[in-house]
RNA sequence: GUCCCAGUAGCUCAGGGGACAGAGCGGCUGCCUUCUAAGCAGCGGGUCGCGGGUUCGAAUCCUGCCUGGGACGCCA
């Protein structure tokens, strides 16, 4: 009963009866199993539903509905449960007392913008750590898809009671930084007129002759005199913040903000220098080896395929080596309690070796989960677009929430999981944008504003109405809808799948809907005044709960449409 | 060649051992004197990629194959 969850409580009632049946020796088992409780699919067979008969009758020598029927017959009677009975072949039903489903709507209301926590998280210290993308270039597409799903993670596990940290990982050093630096200088000397070499792997998109030309405005063309290293290092520094700041302020568009931007080359400072430490806890433990005049971590050792570099035959680190330090950094530094990494599909092969890392820093690599992100194929039409950006032929975020907006961004994002790829065409997008489900959403929550301010203009006060009143089918099915918003939070939080979430708002809007279509909420008739009292009560929790779930998946909730 | 992800309605995708396989979009037909028609009601649409296996029960688990995508760097 921690949770409060009443799902939870009926599992602590199917544990009971089984403990009787146990003593019996009807059921012969050493422990209980564990109980699952599910929703069922179908209506007609309750609000929650066990097969714990089917997967017991085995170690019984009764049938299934004989075992259902016992089981049955050993549940007590309690307030929130209306009916318990066993259904063919062998499952046992609850469906939930409605009288108690009236109160809860009080319950709701006086929760207001908290309903829907749970304390799962019980305080649990939890990074996620998402986006990361080099600043080498803006946001595209394929990590707008990350952006969201990890800033929704983030607020389902705040809300399930974890203690959650977002991070952005700055990965300002490595060779890549290094094309970028000469890209930016490359650009200023050609932005006042000297001669330049561009770099052979350096970044062609226009973004970075703006960055340029910028500097030029605001720091003189005084870099140019200087030496060239000098100048690639300073210009490339003030090039790096100004991308940085680019960055976050189109995540910020599509409503992705950061407890904190962690930086790779801050792993290296300091008397707490991070990778130091790292690399000699690795290097105790006996995982580094040299060979080939080059530094590996010898992941061989825990299971691997191969071993990777970590300092490469010229001295340098590799990123391999810094993660294994920002690891190190997370768990050991910073006291994480678990950790959540978002990650493109093209490091899909370096989970493992990641994992074998912090394994081999002596921490428990179960703490670290790594969620791969899918591709996103881009579409116009029939046209599929390519994103690059060494050739500056990509589609920024920027770009995609100018075009599509951010609400439905996000909600077409996060309706698929991450584990799938997707299509995402810009020209339907577009085109549904009126005919969207995003917009069927915000739709139920405008109505039930426009219904509140209606009784407020009318000096309805709603706060005496009896929920006993609220008897109708629409009326209970959307309590009933509304209430599983806590369990779901708690499911998400588990399994780390925020795609539920987009579904479950469609439902509810659903059942605003029916709702709104079949009972009059605010009446002209006298005798409708208690109704009405009663309803603008549900009216109001469906409200609550609407903005919540919108909240949650980072969309605003609009009053009026 | 090895590893990872996917294949479910015309399209985009949910469901991932159980009780008749779902949604949105698109198509067709109806519904605005009454709190927002960005809504509602109805119709049509599927050998759940293919073959084996496990199970009382498989879209779901195992295995083989086919198709699409990704990864196998002293890049990040």
């Amino acid at each position: 009963m921690a949770s409060g969850l009443i799902r939870d409580k009926i599992a602590q009632l199917v544990e009971d009866g089984i403990n009787v049946l146990r003593n019996e020796g009807v059921v012969k088992l050493e422990t209980t199993p564990d109980i699952m409780i599910e929703r069922p699919s179908n209506r007609d067979h309750g609000d929650f539903a066990t097969n714990l008969p089917l997967r017991l009758s085995r170690s019984t020598s009764l049938k299934p509905m004989e075992l259902a029927q016992r089981l049955v017959d050993n549940i007590p009677v309690v307030e929130e449960i209306a009916k318990v009975e066993a259904a063919s072949p062998g499952f046992v039903n609850f469906s939930l007392d409605d009288n108690w489903v009236q109160q809860q709507v009080d319950l709701v209301r006086e929760s207001g913008s908290f309903f829907g926590n749970v304390q799962f998280g019980n305080g649990t210290k939890i990074m996620v750590e998402f986006v990361s993308v080099n600043p080498t270039g803006p946001v595209h597409v394929g990590h707008a898809r990350g952006a969201v799903l990890g800033s929704v993670l983030a607020n389902i596990l705040d809300a399930a009671g974890f203690d959650v940290s977002r991070e952005y990982y700055v990965n300002d050093a490595g060779s890549q930084m290094e094309a970028f630096y000469r890209s930016v200088h490359a650009r200023y000397r050609e932005a006042i007129g000297l001669d330049s070499e561009f770099p052979e792997n350096g970044y062609r998109g226009d973004y970075i002759s703006d960055i340029a030309s910028d500097i030029v405005d605001e720091h003189g063309k005084g870099f140019a005199d200087i030496d060239d290293s000098d100048a690639i290092r300073e210009v490339g520094d003030i090039g790096r913040e100004r991308m940085v700041s680019v960055i976050a302020s189109d995540l910020e568009k599509i409503g992705v903000t950061f407890q904190n931007w962690f930086s790779e080359h801050s792993l290296y400072d300091g008397d707490q220098n991070q990778y130091d430490k790292a690399m000699q806890i690795l290097k105790d433990q006996n995982y580094l080896v040299e060979r080939e005049d080059a530094l590996w971590f010898a992941s061989t050792l825990l299971g691997e395929d191969k071993d990777n570099v970590v300092v490469r035959s010229n001295g340098e680190p590799t990123y391999f080596a810094s993660d294994i330090a920002y690891h190190y950094n997370k768990f050991a530094s910073r006291g994480f309690d678990k950790v959540v990494n978002i990650w493109g599909a093209d490091h899909q092969g370096h989970v493992p070796r990641m994992k074998a890392a912090v394994k081999a820093l002596g921490l428990n690599d179960d703490n670290l989960t790594v969620l791969i992100s899918q591709l996103v194929t881009l579409k116009r039409g029939d046209e599929v677009v390519r994103a690059s950006k060494r050739t500056g032929d990509f589609v920024t975020l920027n770009e995609l929430v100018e075009e599509v907006g951010s609400d439905a961004c996000r909600y077409f994002f996060l309706a698929r999981s991450a584990t799938s790829q997707m299509e995402f065409d810009l020209e339907l997008a577009k085109k549904e944008s009126s005919e969207n489900p995003v917009y069927y959403v915000q739709y139920a929550h405008a109505r039930n504003v426009g219904i509140l301010n209606l009784a407020r203009s009318q000096n309805i006060d709603w706060s005496v109405g009896d929920v006993a009143l609220l008897t109708d089918p629409n009326e209970l099915n959307l309590v009933r809808t509304i209430l599983r918003l806590p369990e779901l939070v708690e499911y998400m939080s588990d399994t780390l799948e925020p795609h539920h979430l987009p579904h479950y708002a469609m439902e509810l809007a659903i059942a605003f809907h029916w709702f709104y279509e079949n009972c009059r909420v605010i009446s002209a008739n006298k005798e409708d005044d208690q109704i009405t009292l009663a309803r603008l009560k549900l009216v109001e929790a469906s409200q609550i709960v609407l903005k919540r779930t919108l909240e949650l998946m980072g969309m605003n909730a609009p009053e009026r449409m």
